[in-house]
DNA sequence: ACCCTTTACGTTGATATCAACATATTGGCC
DNA sequence: GGCCAATATGTTGATATCAACGTAAAGGGT
């Protein structure tokens, strides 16, 4: 008799050490708090700036169309709409040609938010380019094959 | 006069195809979602899976410890330790040499779930590589210089 | 015109995530 | 021994995330 499950220590390091899930998740989450906290003064999260980002187009995007560009479920992005709602920053329009549809766009409010954090996304995300040490465009490239 | 903000729908396109966070998270999306569906079949998610491997090592680890490996707050670790006390899968003790601390270890239950959901693990994560086309340690080593 | 499939969303319930605040314990210093 | 700063954790409230289910509209075939 050996111990219960002597195989699998060897294997929770090799997990530890492997696993692109976890080393996904544990990256995003630094990033998500280093953004949040870098904008924290304007009000807004990483998440909702993504979000104004995404919404910041000539034609004001479905629900569905931020979903697949932000590669979330459809009820994360209604979800996520609401407090940006509650912040005045958003326009919501019925699509006219398909009433199925719901167009978000951004208020004056939204433009003015996400006037005032771009400044700071350029700062932060400059800092981050220089702890890859010109690692970026790889990364990106190797987290745009996941997606 | 211009429009309202002329300049910054070009940097919104710049922000959508460069910024880290974003493509991180979205990675991290994609990853979750893919192991939790295949690991739905024992009734764990990827990230429960994660704190299960954390806590299989031979002296049971604090809270803190775990916080600091997987790279998220303390309150979230005792937040996601409950739904698997709830499955039974935990020994939760009051580590004796220091009564602010707590150890959290695998019961019989929790062994058995990772020792099932572990050749899954190793299942999903060999197509991810191959996905990657060899990429996968040069992504490791970028996502590990972010957190 | 009528049905039937598909598509676009919303809602609900569970889990995940963090900041801010509160509590308990330890350890050092006097 | 008593005080005080540091440490480990819990609690609360807000947001984020998704699956499952339900609703409404569009589009096609008859």
């Amino acid at each position: 008799m050996t111990q219960a499950v002597p195989e699998l220590y060897a294997t929770t390091l090799h997990i530890r050490d492997h696993c692109l899930c976890l080393h996904a998740q544990r990256a995003a989450r630094a990033l998500s708090r280093r953004f949040d906290e870098a904008m924290r003064p304007v009000g807004i999260t990483s998440g909702q700036f993504s979000i104004l980002n995404s919404l910041n187009r000539p034609e004001p995007p479905t629900i569905g169309a931020v979903a697949s560009l932000l590669g979330m479920d459809r009820s994360t992005v209604t979800a996520n709409l609401k407090p940006l709602q509650r912040m005045g920053a958003l326009t919501m329009t019925i699509d006219a040609r398909d009433r199925r549809g719901r167009r978000a766009g951004l208020s004056a409010r939204g433009r003015e938010l996400l006037a005032e954090a771009t400044p700071i996304w350029r700062r932060v995300h400059a800092e981050i380019e220089v702890d890859l040490d010109g690692g970026g465009d790889a990364l990106r490239g190797g987290l745009n094959r996941l997606s």
